[in-house]
DNA sequence: GTCTATACGTAGATAGAC
DNA sequence: GTCTATCTACGTATAGAC
């Protein structure tokens, strides 16, 4: 490549996720099935033919921001379960895998919506996309089954049911969240704060 | 009210369940943002002004669907709790109230989504249509505290976090069951399944 | 890569005849 | 209570000039 191609990409890029960002705002005023195309066109200054050199339908703009969702909420709970802090303790890394599920979500709510919701009509992910989710899954129960294998939580904790469980609470407390107290900043809520201590209904019911 | 008024009145009323009954149909098919006036009018055979004759609006018929379901999920709720079967042991009735408003909220998926989350940009419930809900919370708190009195739960399954963590991880598997596992027949489904095991966490945690 | 022009359809809502 | 006609606006998407 040289380099007036390389410089060809990166503003093309640039452009893409002006696009992407300004479809996020809009979801946040409209609700995430309200965005429209001309609406994201007026905002990046375009006219909405244009948006068709970046992206080739209005639900490809749904698909790039439900895979970027995914991959970011994947590295966050990757992130803090993988850090010095809860290195060698599985139970401490479910918990701040939890709250870093938690505050991502809080952190982008309207792409949260998307993640967890289906909130789009005609819109499903596609594969690609949606790994991300299979992936942060596999990993939770990876880390279930250390806690197992190191005699802190019961063989059942790492059963298909347990785990499920435990993903269910979470969800439960990031779907309350963003339903009914949508304006409160992440690391508040009054659901959001119930965290801890649905962990702990967890953790206490499997612990061996 | 003489015959020839009473008559139109019943009428009105059938109407009106017809409309109401077209509009979650539309939004089964369509998502529950996606429904339009002009296809309901369509499904009703009328023509859109008509329906203005009923509901002054459209945000008008997103109400009166809110307002009947959660009358509805109340009831069903409440009579689960109330039932011969379960006069007399708290637990039981919170475990029967939970299994209705989950089997409640599978028969009628879209209005659950109306529910419990905001899927609609810009509709809010009235004060008069969200009364029921505060009512069911409202009376999952006596029962809980009944259990209390009765020495079955310890004291601190009475305080506001333990009854709004009760009601989360409930709407927990609600949501999770709604967004990933849609088709499944009310009494089944791979999220709702977890119902009894998550009460039972809870049920554990606070007893005394 | 961006535009104008346009196709084609839809929406929610109101005025006013019947 | 229902209609026709209409307003006003918006939507996604494509053709083709520049």
């Amino acid at each position: 490549m040289d380099t007036f191609s390389d410089r060809r990409a990166v503003r093309r890029q640039g452009t893409t996720a002006e696009i992407l960002a300004a479809a996020v705002e809009l979801m946040v005023h409209d609700g995430v099935a309200g965005m429209s195309l001309s609406a994201v066109a007026r905002r990046v200054g375009m006219k909405p033919p244009s948006l068709y050199e970046y992206f080739p339908s209005k639900v490809a703009i749904y698909d790039a921001l439900f895979a970027r969702g995914a991959r970011e909420l994947h590295d966050a709970v990757h992130w803090a379960g993988s850090n010095p802090d809860v290195a060698g303790d599985p139970l401490a890394a479910l918990r701040e895998g939890a709250r870093a599920y938690v505050r991502w979500s809080m952190t982008n709510p309207v792409v949260a919506q998307l993640l967890n919701w289906r909130p789009v009509p005609g819109f499903a992910p596609s594969d690609a996309a949606y790994a991300p989710n299979l992936e942060m899954i596999a990993e939770t129960r990876t880390v279930i089954a250390a806690a197992v294998e190191g005699g802190l939580l019961d063989p059942s904790a790492a059963t298909e049911e347990a785990v499920l469980l435990f993903t269910t609470v979470i969800a439960g407390v990031v779907s309350q969240q963003l339903a009914n107290d949508p304006l409160a900043a992440p690391g508040d809520g009054r659901y959001a704060r119930l965290l801890d201590p649905a962990v702990t209904l967890w953790l206490e019911h499997y612990k061996s």
